[in-house]
RNA sequence: GACCCCGUAGUUCAACGGAUAGAAUUGGAGUUUCCUAAACUUUAGAUGCAGGUUCGAUUCCUGCCGGGGUCACCA
């Protein structure tokens, strides 16, 4: 397919050529899209080419926009304005690439090129249910294993999920205390909420019996470490390691429940995952490479026998890797895990994590210690950072009760796309299932759509009351244009107007062609998006093309108009148009209804 | 204390070093005998401060101010 930036890049180098006999580099050459006041799509930017035409730069735009005028068809016009060089592609040049676009299934999307990566997100902790956090989290990690998948990747999408520790035997013990024997059935709660339910009761009664001790006389500190319930955690984590059988058997049941609550709000997310590693099995690992370590001196071992690795040499400090009494910490199943995701899949080229921005330290520790390990495709690891997601009251805090629960959040959404739907009383049609769809797919869009046009670098604030709105910027806008173009499409078979473009056209309307703009620059969207890890451009561009096709539906009716090619040309544009949003809504995560 | 990230309309977000800093929302004024008004048109409103580099700085560099984070034998 023609690709016009190419071709006037190319182009204005030929004519520096023959215009002023000079062989330019091809970086100089900046083609820009036009700011939409000016006639044009296409910009030349001529400041710094100006001493190498030896003219300033508003003769310089002018004496290249001749000699593109004469020397090329695709350039039917053009204007200068002080350094820019606006430059106006012909009619036809617009149609042949509508054709070839409407004539294109895949449009947008790379062939695989080989290249393979592993993509990790969620990752939660197995004692604490899942909330907004994770909801970015999963978001963001799906859609962009999404975009490097339409990028030509083949994408291995993966979580690390941390079922071992001290956290999780404080819900073993609070449940084998306070529990009586409850189920996720008896209670009618999810297993998630249930196990996250006793972590919490495990934290109120800990910290009833420090403050206990602490009026009994001693220290903070001392109680801290003296309380009862802490050393019965300490207790069982021990026999667990042990594999005792009891222990064992409880921890199991536990963390299936959770599993399957997971497995749950997953499903109403919407995202999914190839392969689950899971701490437990991937720790022992870890403590092996770390063993090695010290037998080829790349990590010593402290007199208490804790074991550290000395990254001063890296401007980083010591780092623990194993605690005296031998057991694994953070780094060091993070070790394994690496390790053992390269060993399943040897052709990955590398691993993105998705994690919080507060994990930026570990990860740069990590990649560091793998490398030194030998491990070659440690330079390719990717810390997909983001921040913080803030809530109007303050600080997400699980403890404290201020998270907004990810199951809660999804709820509320679907009601008020249901809500907002009633209202409207638009989908008189729909049965009751197809109805909840509906209302699925509106609430989703609009969450997701929310939290992924946001950088990820930066933090961001969610006002539950406020923020999520189906009017605007926002998922359902973009639904609502595809929904409306679906509609026209139906009209169109119904009455028999096939979709195609004819190059014979007189004329495109403004409009039309600013969509055209938008949408010949989708292959570069998705390019720039996976390069950058970041599903943000694609929802800004999504906006962008919804916005614009919004403008040409108010100001052209298309079934009035009386030629038979200009019709089915406007079919054909409004069609390659609902490919676009959904193939984009896609790559975020969204699904675009036909009908709303 | 050291290091990292972020400061743009009242609010929530945009802007490969490029033109008069874009949207949305809020407020004001309009649009429906016509394909879905969850839409469209119009109006009002912003680059934390001080230097520097550049033809050109929201963007790069330095300092300051403000917000957040990290530097655990927690994960």
């Amino acid at each position: 397919m023609l690709n016009l930036t190419e071709e006037l890049k190319a182009l204005s180098l030929q004519a520096f050529k023959a215009l002023f006999d000079q062989d330019l580099d091809e970086n100089l050459i900046q083609i820009q899209p036009t700011r939409k006041e000016f006639e044009g799509s296409h910009t030349l930017v001529c400041f710094p080419l100006s001493r190498f035409s030896k003219l300033n730069p508003e003769q310089t735009a002018g004496a290249v926009g001749v000699y593109m005028q004469e020397n090329s068809e695709l350039v039917s016009g053009y204007n200068v304005v002080k350094g820019f060089l606006n430059i106006v592609i012909a009619d036809k040049v617009w149609l042949k690439i509508a054709s070839d676009i409407l004539n294109t299934p895949n449009y947008g999307f790379k062939v695989a090129t080989g290249r393979e990566v592993m993509v990790e997100y969620s990752s939660p902790n197995t004692n604490k249910p899942l909330h907004l956090g994770h909801l970015r989290n999963n978001f963001l990690g799906y859609s962009v294993a999404q975009i490097l998948k339409a990028n030509g990747n083949k994408v291995h999408k993966v979580q690390i999920i941390n079922d071992r520790g001290i956290h999780i035997c404080k819900s073993m013990v609070a449940w084998q205390k306070f529990g009586e024997g409850e189920t996720p059935e008896s209670a009618n709660m999810k297993g998630d909420k249930l196990v996250g339910k006793y972590y919490v009761i495990f934290d109120q009664k800990y910290k009833a019996q420090i403050a206990g001790l602490v009026e009994a006389g001693k220290t903070q500190e001392e109680a801290e470490k003296e309380a009862p319930l802490i050393k019965e955690a300490q207790e069982m984590l021990l026999k667990w390691e042990q594999k005792e059988p009891e222990t064992y058997a409880l921890w199991e049941m536990m963390n299936e429940w959770v599993y399957k609550g997971f497995e749950n709000t997953y499903k109403t997310m919407g995202v999914d995952f190839d392969k689950l590693y899971y701490e437990s099995q991937t720790f022992s690992l870890g403590k092996e490479e770390v063993l090695r370590a010290v037998e080829e001196g790349l990590a010593y071992k402290k007199e208490d026998g804790s074991v550290w690795i000395d990254l001063t040499e890296e401007g980083l400090d010591e780092k623990l890797l194993l605690r005296k009494d031998g057991t694994s910490v953070y780094m060091t199943q993070d070790i394994g895990t690496a390790i053992l995701r390269y060993r399943d899949f040897p052709k990955i080229e590398q691993q993105i994590y998705t994690v919080g921005n507060e994990q930026e330290y570990h990860f740069k520790v990590l990649f560091i210690i793998l490398a030194k390990l030998g491990y070659e495709w440690a330079k390719n690891c990717y810390h997909l950072s983001y921040g913080m997601v803030d809530l109007p009251t303050g600080k997400m805090k699980s403890r404290e009760g201020t998270v907004v629960d990810a199951d809660d959040l999804m709820e509320d959404m679907f009601a008020t796309a249901k809500s907002r739907t009633d209202e409207l009383g638009k989908i008189d049609g729909f049965n009751a299932e197809e109805a909840e769809e509906l209302y699925r797919q509106l609430g989703l869009g609009a969450l997701k759509y929310y939290l992924l046009k946001v950088d990820p670098v930066k933090r961001m604030m969610f006002n539950p009351e406020e923020s999520i709105d189906f009017q605007g910027n926002t998922g359902p806008f973009i639904q609502y244009v595809h929904a409306r173009i679906c509609a026209i499409l139906r009209k169109a078979e119904q009455i028999g107007v096939k979709p195609s473009v004819s190059e014979n056209l007189n004329s495109l309307e403004p409009t039309e062609n600013n969509v055209l703009q938008l949408i010949i620059d989708f292959p570069n969207k998705i390019d720039e998006a996976a390069n950058g890890y970041a599903p943000s451009i694609i929802a800004n561009y999504v906006y962008e093309v919804a916005k614009a096709y919004n403008k040409f539906y108010s100001e052209v009716s298309i079934f009035n108009e009386s030629d038979q090619e200009a019709l089915a040309f406007r079919i054909g544009f409004s069609k390659i148009v609902a490919e676009t949003i959904e193939k984009s809504m896609n790559l975020l995560g969204a699904d675009v209804p036909e009908k709303m």
